[in-house]
RNA sequence: GGAGAGGUGGCAGAGUGGUCGAAUGCGGCGGUCUCGAAAACCGUUAUAGGGGUAACUCUAUCGAGGGUUCGAAUCCCUCCUUCUCCGCCA
C-alpha cells in the first residue's frame, strides 16, 4: 500500500502518478477527506485520554489515604464511555480508509515510459538470433505427445485442464531445468529455500495479493488457506514483521515452487497445452535491499534472468512495461519473453519487479538504517521480485528451438548433466 | 484428536487491579580509569501514531482480538502459538 502521509502531504503528486496508471483518482480525495476526519477523532480521544490517565492516578492517591473518591470515579465513567464511543468511530475511519487503500496501486517511478495500454510497451533489448527451419515445425503439444513426454489429455483427466501431466523424460528434463536454474541463481548470490505452498490470508495480504487477485487463487476454505500463485508470497513473508541490520542487506532467496492460479476469466485464451495452464512450476529471486540501491538490484535481477536464456541458447527479448501496464504493486516491470516457432509469437516467461516499499509497508520488513551522526532510524525495505523463470512457457521455446526433423529434441548443452541425456 | 503448562523489552527473567513502559541480570552503546586493553564504576538502551521550528510533550503497545473496571501486564472470553505426555498417521 502507499504511504498515507504522502497522500497527506503531496496529493497532486500522488494523483499525477496514478492518472499515468489510468487510475480512477477521485478515490484519493476521497481518503484525503476520511484522513482528515480521522486525525479530528484520534485528537479528541487522546485528549480524553490524557485526562483520564491522569485523573485515575489521582483517584489511586486519594483511595490510598482513604479519601472519598465517589465523584471523581462517576464522572471517568463518563469519560470512559466517551473515548470508547470515539474508539469506535476511529476503527470505522481506519476500516473506510483501509479499504479505498488496497485498491491503489504502487505509484510508476519517473523512468517508466508513458503508455496507455500494453500496445505502449517498449522493447529494451532483444538477444540471440531467430532460427530457421528447413522444415514444418511442430507445436510443443504434438512434439510432447509423439515422443510421449507431456500428456495434457491425462492431466485434464486426473484435475481439468490446465494440469499438465509430465511423463518419462519429459518429467526429467522438466526437473534438469529446475535444478539447472537454482544451481545458477545460486551462484549469482541467491540463497535457496523451499517453502510452503499453502498460505494464510495475512501472507496474501503482506503481499498484496489479496484483496486485488483474490478472485484468481485457489482457496482451502476449511482451513482458510491459499495456494501460492507465486513462491514471491511464501519468500517475502520469511521476514515479515521483522527489523533487518543494514549490513545484511540485500538478503537474496531464490526457490523453486509449484504455482497455482486460477486464471479466471481468461478461459478460451490461450488454452493450447502450456501457454496458460493452472498448475506451473518456477524458480523465483526475491531481493530486501536498501532503497537507494533497489533500482541498481532491478537491473542485476535481470541480468540474472536473462542469464539462464542465454545459456539455454534461447532467442529471447525483454519489455520495459509502460505506466499502464505495469503490475499492481510494481513502480517499474521488465518483462522477459521467449519466441515460440510454432505459435509465431512472444511467450512471457519472467517478469522483473521492483516493488519498493509498496509491499514492506503491509508486511513491515525494515530495517536499522545507520546515520551520519551514527544513530539509527528504522526504514521500511525495498522488496524485488523477479522469475528466474517460470519453466512452463520456456518450455515451449525449448521443446520448439531444438526439435529435429524427425521430430527429436537435442538437449541443449547446460542442461545434459542434469538431465544425463542428450536427445529425446 | 485428548490431557496439562507456558507466551513479558535484543536475550534471560521478576511482576496477580492503582505514580508499571515495566525490577534485576546479561548483551549493546557512551564515558571515567589506562600507554592500550581487561576488570571496576557511572550513564544510556523499544516501536508506532499525534502536536511543536525545537527542547519537548501526549497517546498506544507485556502473543492477537474482545470484555469487566474510574483504572488491566495482572481478572474473564475467543483465537494464534510454543512445550510436555497420550492416541493416530507418514
Amino acid at each position: 500500500m502507499l504511504d498515507i502521509k504522502l497522500i497527506r502531504e503531496n496529493p497532486d503528486l500522488v494523483k499525477d502518478k496514478l492518472k499515468l496508471r489510468n487510475e480512477d483518482i477521485s478515490v484519493i480525495d476521497k481518503i484525503l477527506e476520511l484522513d482528515k476526519n480521522r486525525l479530528g477523532v484520534i485528537h479528541r480521544s487522546e485528549g480524553l485520554k490524557e485526562t483520564r490517565n491522569k485523573v485515575s492516578d489521582e483517584i489511586a492517591v486519594m483511595k490510598k489515604s482513604k479519601e472519598d473518591a465517589a465523584e471523581k470515579i462517576s464522572e471517568m465513567k463518563k469519560v470512559s464511555d466517551d473515548i470508547k464511543e470515539l474508539d469506535e468511530e476511529l476503527r470505522k475511519y481506519d476500516d473506510d480508509i483501509d479499504v479505498l487503500m488496497r485498491f491503489i496501486p504502487n505509484l510508476p517511478h519517473d523512468s517508466v515510459p508513458f503508455g496507455k495500454s500494453e500496445k505502449d510497451n517498449v522493447e529494451f533489448k532483444k538477444w540471440g538470433d531467430k532460427k530457421s527451419f528447413d522444415f514444418k515445425v511442430k507445436d510443443h503439444v504434438q512434439l510432447g505427445k509423439t515422443l510421449d513426454i507431456l500428456d495434457f489429455e491425462r492431466g485434464t483427466k486426473i484435475s481439468g485442464s490446465g494440469f499438465p501431466l509430465y511423463k518419462g523424460k519429459g518429467a526429467q528434463l522438466e526437473r534438469a531445468l529446475i535444478n539447472f536454474m537454482l544451481d545458477e541463481q545460486g551462484k549469482n548470490g541467491y540463497r535457496e529455500v523451499m517453502t510452503p505452498l499453502l498460505v494464510s490470508r495475512t501472507s496474501m495480504e503482506a503481499a498484496e495479493k489479496i484483496p486485488k487477485f483474490e478472485e484468481d487463487m485457489y482457496h482451502f476454505e476449511k482451513d482458510d488457506l491459499y495456494a501460492i500463485p507465486t513462491a514471491e508470497v511464501s519468500i517475502l513473508n520469511i521476514h515479515r514483521d521483522e527489523i533487518l541490520k543494514q549490513e545484511e542487506l540485500p538478503i537474496k532467496y531464490c526457490g523453486y515452487t509449484n504455482c497455482f492460479r486460477r486464471e479466471a476469466g481468461s478461459y478460451g485464451k490461450d488454452t493450447k497445452g502450456f501457454l496458460r495452464v493452472h498448475q506451473f512450476n518456477k524458480v523465483e529471486l526475491i531481493n530486501f535491499c536498501q532503497p537507494e540501491e533497489s533500482y541498481d538490484q532491478m537491473e542485476n535481477m535481470l541480468l540474472h534472468a536473462c542469464g539462464i536464456l542465454e545459456k539455454l541458447s534461447l532467442y529471447y527479448r525483454v519489455i520495459e512495461l509502460c505506466t499502464a501496464d505495469i503490475g499492481f504493486a510494481a513502480s517499474k516491470c521488465y518483462d522477459i519473453e521467449v519466441w515460440s516457432y510454432a505459435e509465431d509469437k512472444w511467450l512471457e516467461a519472467s517478469s522483473v519487479s521492483n516493488c519498493t516499499d509498496f509491499q514492506s509497508r503491509r508486511a513491515m520488513v525494515r530495517y536499522k538504517k545507520i546515520l551520519e551522526n551514527n544513530k539509527t532510524k528504522t526504514e521500511l525495505v525495498h522488496i524485488l521480485n523477479g522469475s528466474g523463470l517460470a519453466t512452463s512457457r520456456l518450455m515451449v521455446s525449448l521443446l520448439e528451438t531444438n526439435q529435429t526433423k524427425d521430430g527429436n529434441i537435442i538437449v541443449p548443452e547446460v542442461l545434459r548433466k542434469y538431465a544425463g541425456f542428450d536427445v529425446i
